[in-house]
Order: C-alpha cells, then sequence, then structure tokens
RNA sequence: GCCCGGAUGGUGGAAUUGGUAGACACGACGGACUUAAAAUCCGUUGGCCCGUAGGGCCGUGCGGGUUCAAGUCCCGCUCCGGGUACCA
C-alpha cells in the first residue's frame, strides 16, 4: 500500500510524543503568536465531526505560524465545573469528579487521534485545586475592590473605607448599588436616609454596619435582588443563561424570585466594554450583540409630582424629553413600589387583581410570544411638569421593572407601543408634530417638527433634544442620564460542583477567608437541604472553617472560564495566577477560535474580568482575545422512514403520501445512498423486528432526508473516530475544511471525503511508489514544475493569511493534479511540497519530507517563500471581449506594452470578423487580464 | 418587529481590488480492466439551440440602475438561516 495511513499516523503521534515536539516556551528571540480554542466542557456524548472543526483550523493556523517562526503558544485544557456531571450525580450518585474524569479521558482520547499540535503539558481543568485557588483569588480581589468613576478605574475599598472616615461618602465618585446602600443607612440611621454620610456618622458605626455599607460599593458584592430561579436546576441563573424564559440548560421554566445573592458590578465597566469592541478584530454581529446587551441609551431622567400626595414623585426615563409636551398619562410596570401607595381605594381590588395575574403568567406568556396590550388604571395621577394637567397613572407589563426607574412618560403619539396603549384603552393621542396623522400611529422619525410643545414647536427633535435635556434640567425637574440594559451578574449558584467561594460570615457579616484555600468539601447528596440551604450546606468537614459558617454557594460556569487564557501561560505558578512577566510575553490571544454562541456570556465575562487584572497592574492589556473567528455549525444529514399509521408496515420515501404515515428518524448507519438495511433496521429495536416493508420496484428501501443539527437523538451524529479508522487523521483534518468556509453553516456529508483522500494519495504517489518506492530525483526541475510550487506556495500562504482555510485544499489538489500530470518527482519541488502540507496533514507531511531527504521535522520545516520571478510566463492569454462578451484569446509575449497589445488584437483577422467592418470605438487593455473592444 | 448573515450547476463550494462565472471535489453518466463485482484508471457533465466540426443564445434569488465590463457597486423587493425582543 503507498498511502498506509494507519501506520504513518501512529508512527509520527509516538514520535511527537517521545521529543516532546510540541512543548513551547518562552523564547525572547522569537516573536509570540498565541491560537486558543474556546474551552470545551468535556461531556459524556464524547466529540461527534462538528466538534473539531474549529480545532482543527486553529492547528493549521498555529503549524503555519509556528513554520514562519513564530513561537506559538496552542494550549488546550478543560471547563469542567459544571450542570451535567452534577445533574448525573444527583440521578446516580456518583461523584461529579469521577464523572468528569472518565470525560476527559474519553475526549483526550478523541482529541489525541486528530494529530493537534497542544502543548499538552500546559493543560488546565478549572476543577481542579490548582487552578480553582486562583480563580476564588480573583473572586476576593474583585470583593476587594470598588469602582472609581472619577479615576476611571477598579480601585480599593481600603482607600474608600478610610476616606469615609476623614469625609463620610459626599464627595465620592464610585460605583455603587443605590438600593443596597439605602438599605443599609436605613438599618444604621433610619428611615430618611437618603444616600449621604457623615464621617463622623461613619466613625459611630459598628463593624457589622460598616460592612453593610461597603458592600454597596464592592465588585464582588452580597445583595437582595431579582434573579433568575430555575426550580427544575434548583438554582439562579445569570441572564445569559436565560433564553426565551427558560434554562440555556435542560430548557426547564425559570421565575423571578427575590433573593440574596452574591453579584458581579459588571455595570462599573459597560462603557469600557462598549468602547473596547472598537478595537477589537471580531465579527460584526458579535460585536453588535454585545452593544445591544449593554444597551447603552441617553437622554434624562424626569421627575412627576403625584396628585394628592404630596413629597412623592415618579421618576421616568426617556430618551425622548423633547416629545414631553406630547406625555399625557404615565405607566409603572405592576411590580414598582408607588403602585401600592398611589392606587384609590376604588381601583384598589382590580389593580390587585391586574398585578397578581401578570405575576402569575408572565412567564408563559412571553414564551408564547403574543402580546396584547394589557393594563390597568390606578385612580391616582401625576401632574404633568410643564403645564400642571393632571395625568392618569396606569400600569401595564409592557413596562419593565427592571429597566430604565421601572416607569415610563407615555407619548402616544411618539412611541409606537404607548399608542398602541392609549388605542386599547380609549386614551388620547395628542398631536405634537407638524403632518403627522395620529390616526396611523405613532411617528418616530428624528427629522419631525414638533409642534404644540411650546418654544420647541417649529423645531425638529434633533434640535429639541439638547435643548429639552438643558431646559427641564434647568426648571429643576430633570437631570440628564445615561442609561443601561446590562444588568449585574448574579454569581452565586445553589449548587455543588462548581468552585466554593473563599467566604466565611461572622455575625452574619460576610469576610474572606485567611491563610488556606477552602476546597470543595464532600457531602451525602448532591441536593438542597431540607431547609433550602444549597448542597454545600450538607459538608459536615470542611478544610477550613473560620467564622459562623462557610458560604454554601458555588460560583457559576463562567468564573473558571473568565481568565483561563492567563494560566496557560503560566500553568504552574504556585505564586500568582500568571507571572507578569509571562504574561507581558505571551500577551493578548492573537486567534481565537469557537462558536458564537458565547456573546452575552463568556466572551463579555472574560473582557470583564481582564478589564479588572489590567486595572490591578496583574496584566499589561485591557481585551483578551485581539482576533476571533466563530466556526459555523456542521449540520447532519438525517434518515428517515414511515410507518403507515398503526401498523407496523413502512413504505418507501416515494409511496409515503399514498397513506397516512409517521415519519420516523432511523439511525444513518443503517443507511447507505438514501437505502435502508433492512436486517440492521429490524435488529434495531425489538419493536421494529417484525416490520413489514412496501418496497420500490427495484427491491430496495429508499428513506427520506433531511439537513438538521447533528445530534444523538437525529441519529444523524457522525463520528470522527470512525472516520480517522477508515481514512486516517489527515484525510479528516483536510476534508473538514475542504467543506467550505469556516464561518458557515454547512451540512456533513461523508461521501466527499473520498475526494480528499485521494487527494493524500495522489501526493504520496510523487514520493513514493509501491514497486518501485522511494521516486525522489535530484533532476533540476522543469520551469513549469517550479511554476506550479511556486504559484502554490503563493496561494497557499495568501490563503492562510486571510483565513481561508477551504481554498487552501483545492490549491493544493491542483498543484498536485498539475505536477502528476508532468510526472515531475525532482527534491527541489517535493520538499518545500511537504513542508506546505504539513499544517494541514502533519502526519504524512513528516512522512513525505523524510522520505524526500528534509533535515529535522516537518512541524519546524521553515515556511518556502515564493519567487516571483519563477511565476513570470513567456506568453500571456488574453480573452478578447467585443462589447463585453469574450470571442476569441489572443495570446502574445508577456512583455508587451498596452499599445502593443492593442496594435495585436486589431492586426488579428478574428478581430476584423467580430467588427465586420465597424470601426472600433473605444478598446480598453486591462495588463495581464482582459482586453475589451467596443463598437 | 429590529439587528446580523446568506441565496452561484444534481451537491459542497471557487471567483481576494469590478476584468474569461462554475476552479477544486462529490454525485451522475459513458468507457477500460475483470468470468463478475468491488477497487482502480480514462472521458463527459450549467441550460437551450444549430444533425457534426465549430458556433450561437440564455444563465450567479427577483426587478431596475451605474459601467467598456457586474456574482462583485447602487436603488427597490422576495425567500432562507442566525441572534434578539414589550429596553421607554
Amino acid at each position: 500500500m503507498e498511502y498506509d495511513f494507519k501506520a504513518i499516523e501512529a508512527k509520527w503521534r509516538q514520535h511527537w510524543k517521545q521529543q516532546g515536539t510540541y512543548t513551547v516556551q518562552e523564547d525572547g528571540d522569537k516573536e509570540k503568536f498565541y491560537v486558543l480554542d474556546m474551552f470545551p466542557y468535556p461531556s459524556g456524548a464524547g466529540l461527534h465531526v462538528g466538534h473539531p472543526l474549529g480545532y482543527i483550523a486553529s492547528d493549521i493556523i498555529a503549524r503555519y505560524k509556528r513554520q514562519q517562526g513564530y513561537n506559538v503558544l496552542h494550549p488546550q485544557g478543560y471547563d469542567s465545573f459544571g450542570l451535567p456531571a452534577e445533574q448525573y450525580a444527583i440521578q446516580t450518585g456518583q461523584h461529579p469528579a469521577i464523572t468528569t474524569e472518565r470525560n476527559i479521558a474519553r475526549y483526550r482520547e478523541q482529541l489525541d487521534l486528530l494529530g493537534f499540535s497542544y502543548d499538552w503539558s500546559r493543560e488546565v481543568r478549572t476543577s481542579s485545586p490548582e487552578y480553582y485557588r486562583w480563580t476564588q483569588w480573583i473572586f476576593a480581589r474583585l470583593f476587594e475592590h470598588g469602582y472609581d468613576r472619577g479615576a476611571g478605574q477598579s480601585s480599593p475599598i481600603s482607600t474608600l473605607k478610610s476616606h469615609f472616615a476623614g469625609h463620610g461618602n459626599a464627595t465620592v465618585d464610585w460605583e455603587v448599588g443605590m438600593d443596597t446602600l439605602i438599605a443599609a443607612g436605613t438599618q444604621c440611621w433610619g428611615d430618611g436616609f437618603e444616600g449621604h454620610f457623615t464621617a463622623d456618622q461613619w466613625n459611630a458605626l459598628d463593624e457589622k454596619g460598616q460592612a453593610s455599607l461597603l458592600m454597596a460599593y464592592r465588585l464582588a458584592y452580597l445583595a437582595d435582588s431579582e434573579v433568575n430561579w430555575c426550580p427544575a436546576l434548583g438554582t439562579v441563573l445569570a441572564n445569559d443563561e436565560v433564553i426565551g424564559g427558560r434554562s440555556e440548560r435542560g430548557g426547564h421554566p425559570v421565575v423571578r424570585k427575590k433573593m440574596r445573592q452574591w453579584m458581579m458590578r459588571i455595570t462599573a465597566f459597560a462603557d469600557r466594554l462598549l468602547d473596547g469592541l472598537d478595537g477589537i478584530d471580531w465579527s460584526d454581529s458579535i460585536k453588535e450583540v454585545q452593544r445591544n446587551w449593554i444597551g447603552k441609551s441617553t437622554g434624562a431622567q424626569l421627575r412627576f409630582s403625584v396628585q394628592d400626595h404630596p413629597g412623592q414623585e415618579i421618576e421616568v426615563f426617556s430618551t425622548r424629553p423633547d416629545t414631553l409636551h406630547g406625555a399625557n398619562f404615565l405607566v409603572l410596570a405592576p411590580e414598582h413600589e408607588l403602585v401600592q401607595i398611589v392606587t384609590t381605594p376604588k381601583e384598589r381590588a382590580a389593580v390587585d387583581a391586574y398585578c397578581h395575574e401578570t405575576s402569575s403568567r408572565s412567564e408563559r406568556e412571553r414564551m408564547a410570544g403574543d402580546r396584547g396590550m394589557s393594563g390597568c388604571f390606578t385612580g391616582a395621577h401625576a401632574l404633568h411638569p410643564l403645564t400642571g394637567e393632571p395625568m392618569p397613572i396606569w400600569i401595564a407589563d409592557y413596562v419593565l421593572a427592571g429597566y430604565g426607574t421601572g416607569a415610563v412618560m407615555a407619548v402616544p403619539a411618539g412611541d409606537q407601543r404607548d399608542w398602541e396603549f392609549a388605542q386599547a384603552f380609549g386614551l388620547d393621542i395628542p398631536a405634537i408634530f407638524e403632518g403627522h396623522d395620529i390616526a396611523e400611529g405613532a411617528c418616530t422619525e428624528k427629522d419631525a417638527i414638533l409642534c404644540n410643545s411650546g418654544d420647541w414647536s417649529g423645531l425638529s427633535c434633533e434640535e429639541a433634544l439638547p435643548r429639552a435635556i438643558r431646559e427641564t434640567e434647568a426648571a429643576g425637574f430633570a437631570q440628564p442620564r445615561v442609561n443601561y440594559r446590562l444588568r449585574d451578574a448574579v454569581f452565586s449558584r445553589q449548587r455543588y460542583w462548581g468552585e466554593p467561594f473563599p467566604i466565611c460570615y461572622v455575625n452574619g457579616v460576610p469576610q474572606l477567608v485567611e491563610g488556606a484555600q477552602v476546597l470543595l468539601p464532600e457531602v451525602d447528596a448532591y441536593l438542597p437541604t431540607e431547609d433550602g440551604d444549597p448542597p454545600l450546606a450538607r459538608a459536615e468537614k470542611w478544610n477550613v472553617l473560620q467564622g459562623d459558617r462557610m458560604e454554601f454557594n458555588t460560583m457559576p460556569g463562567w468564573a473558571g472560564s473568565s481568565w483561563y487564557f492567563l494560566r496557560y501561560m503560566d500553568p504552574h505558578n504556585s505564586d500568582a495566577l500568571c507571572s507578569r512577566e509571562k504574561s507581558d510575553y505571551w500577551g493578548q490571544v492573537d486567534l481565537y477560535v469557537g462558536g458564537a454562541e458565547h456573546g452575552t456570556g463568556h466572551l463579555l465575562y472574560s473582557r470583564f474580568w481582564t478589564k479588572f487584572l489590567f486595572d490591578l497592574g496583574l496584566i499589561g492589556f485591557d481585551e483578551p482575545f485581539a482576533k476571533m473567528v466563530n466556526q459555523g455549525m456542521i449540520l447532519g444529514r438525517s434518515s428517515f422512514v414511515y410507518r403507515v399509521e398503526g401498523t407496523n408496515t413502512f413504505v418507501t420515501f416515494e409511496q409515503r403520501k399514498a397513506h397516512r404515515t409517521q415519519r420516523l428518524h432511523v439511525d444513518i448507519s443503517m443507511v447507505r445512498n438514501d437505502i435502508l438495511d433492512l436486517d440492521a433496521f429490524k435488529a434495531w429495536r425489538p419493536e421494529f423486528a417484525d416490520a413489514q416493508f412496501e418496497l420500490n420496484e427495484d427491491g430496495a428501501y429508499r428513506c427520506g432526508s433531511e439537513v438538521e443539527k447533528m445530534s444523538k437523538s437525529k441519529y444523524n451524529v457522525e463520528n470522527p473516530d470512525d472516520l480517522v479508522e477508515r481514512f486516517g487523521a489527515d484525510t479528516l483534518r483536510c476534508y473538514e475544511m475542504f467543506l467550505g468556509p469556516l464561518e458557515q453553516a454547512k451540512p456533513w456529508d461523508t461521501q466527499g471525503i473520498s475526494g480528499v483522500h485521494n487527494f493524500l494519495r495522489k501526493f504520496t504517489r510523487l514520493y513514493l511508489n509501491g514497486e518501485e518506492g522511494v521516486l525522489v530525483t535530484d533532476t533540476p526541475p522543469s520551469a513549469e514544475a517550479l511554476r506550479t510550487l511556486h504559484k502554490t506556495i503563493k496561494k497557499v500562504t495568501e490563503d492562510l493569511d486571510r483565513l481561508s482555510w477551504n481554498t487552501v485544499v483545492s490549491a493544493l489538489m491542483i498543484g498536485i493534479n498539475e505536477l502528476t500530470e508532468m510526472g515531475c518527482h525532482d527534491r527541489e519541488v517535493l520538499q518545500p511540497l511537504a513542508a506546505i502540507l504539513s499544517p494541514y496533514a502533519p502526519h504524512l507531511a513528516e512522512e513525505l519530507w523524510a522520505t524526500a531527504g528534509g533535515a529535522g521535522s516537518a512541524v519546524d520545516a521553515p515556511w518556502p517563500k515564493w519567487d516571483p520571478e519563477k511565476l513570470v510566463e513567456a506568453e500571456v492569454r488574453y480573452p478578447v471581449q467585443f462589447n463585453g462578451k469574450v470571442r476569441f484569446q489572443l495570446e502574445v509575449a508577456s512583455d508587451l506594452s498596452p499599445s502593443d497589445v492593442e496594435s495585436a488584437v486589431l492586426e488579428d483577422a478574428r478581430t476584423l470578423k467580430q467588427l465586420d467592418g465597424r470601426a472600433p470605438r473605444k478598446v480598453i487593455v486591462v495588463p495581464g487580464r482582459i482586453i475589451n473592444i467596443v463598437g
């Protein structure tokens, strides 16, 4: 056999392992390049062909850069805390660590088959104490820091503390959780605390009181807040883990609940997270997702006084204070605290009923997606700040408690939802736009001209907006305001399999554990206690026990994955999460490859933590991933059989419409070219053992098919191990790239793999032959062979530089086809050819590199440079167009000037024939490209 | 609804700055080898038309436009995929 891939791949894998080929060290003489795959969660299901797609792409770049002389960091590890292992533990009693260990072993086995150039000596696992020690450490620093808005960066809480002792908090411009501060201050000094305290007040407090006030300033803080509670998982979830009212993992219902939780003040970094997007090379769509998630909007916060409730004010946020004259009612979220206060006795029953209704139905309602306008009048009125007119106060669920102030001023003429609400409840729609028919809907155009708006009448909205902000502020009932959609992130999980917090409680006050790392304790069951405390409350033995009790929550999945790219730089450091020296050398990730599904989770949180670590001076950059590529999903091709309803008889795809049938997925391993293996099908499941088939005329059972997501439940999974067994890892690597552009979703079709396999065989046959052995000769290559070589080097190099992985394979195929036709076996051609094959088919390339007499390993074979002179041809073949249509080809010497080409083409007999006596009006010669004759 | 992608042969796709549309590969068809099949090798393969040689016309989701020249740029649509949503 010429291409014995099994022997070749086993041999070189062994060789690399023995030589430690992929171990890298910092090397100041070389420029670095950092290629990283998104952190995998080692799931029990193993890999299907879609998973390695991104790993292959990144490995190719890593190998390419290494051959170009870069010092390449290309690590891999496991995000090994997480829900699936714990769910499994709940069901079986098996410790998640054991399941996780087993899954990692299986994962590694599959990865090893594919010939990746990972430096496994740098492997990290988030669930290992040596790793999560530093996750805990970062948490502790977040606890010890707040955000100084004036300085625009994180600052130690200790400085704040001394400031309070000297000056109180009146002059402090730090990010603060107002609700937490007011609640804490009220505890200390009673009702009437509005957020400011003096140095004397501060100094008079005991430690507990001071701690509760400081909590409002910490970046990691404990607070009572509305959280997403998932009863089925028994834990809270962050906003990005909830999709359409259900948990991202498992699809369980999620309800709002007020709970005391650890939170992360990511909102302090909102502007930096937004601005930082401009400097990084990510896809526009992911940047857009992050921008929307942060949701910055500017406008004004306006206060409306309430009739008959002196002192009560309703605050609203509006991006359009210029439309204030058109505001004629207010709408509060049903959960708004003033609802209970202002509702009149007459409306009380209706309001209570409405509030109850919304709280119970909102999740289902939002899932269903239909949203008729609903609402309820409170009986109360606010006063228009400009006219003093009474404005009815309504409640409605289209106003969200969690956004802005939970209240809006309704401008039915200028906002479509307000307009619909007014329509639904028969409220007036005051016209404030010139020439706009309010019966048709709201007017949201920015260039509309205002009317009935006092001094602002006649101005466009764009002109009126800054004036409105200025004048309402001067009038004393508004302030300019920037509002964000981004909320602080919940950081507690009521689960077992996660990082324990380095926190204990003393008199109910949370404190950092001193002097020792808190390890995840053993528990007798992975379930909440009878009192509803998280599983860690079951622990009878902790390795550290300080204060009255330990923290029972664990950290969320994104904790460990927010900084892992730093640990790879210095994985065994026991003094620091990563030395500054190493992070200065390796720096940002130069290429990050992974799915696009982490836009609002991991990719935002790791940017947040990176900025924090940067503020602390621990690293020298504040964006983790300089460039990112998101690979598309590989889709599976599912096969179907059609069972006649109520029978055990199956009809073919062609006959399915003649009967009432049920469509059932069948395992694609039983189907070849859409024809079902009947015996295999009968043996598949007991219920099919006596299945009857109505076959087509040719005696075959033809299945239906559809392209859909690759998943176990659809029986359309293609497993990389099987394909490696049949074709080899090099073929699989090349084929996954050959499928199409990395970013695009594409269906998997195993049939096509033979073409790529043939290509590698053909490649081999230039070097080796079954009968004659090594064919490589030292004869000087022909100009033609050199041209093919240099053309291929050029194309492959340029395509890799623009991350066009798929076209590289085609370019190599074309080169090989040409050299095969020429019968080229010249060492001078074959050696560089093996070098440029190496990133794609590293095992075969090693073999061929050695065969062609290359020195050392192909992994370090210098990347060849193309020589432009070798590309030059003596003759150039011009397509000749007449009025844009190609009529013939003209061969001319390639050094002819454009005017000489023009005379040559005009003299050509075929030109005269085409022109048929007409005089050409214009002749365009694009040198080396095309000739177009107009006339 | 909004935002972001995308639409090219039977299929996956190529065409990088406007310059020969369909590279490369799969599949299909025809042939060689073979008792036969598999494997392998060779040839044909966007559609329509002129019997052939050679040509001609049409053709990159649809309708317009700019240009000597448009898959590529502009305007207006249709459909498909993904994300997101009462965000004030």
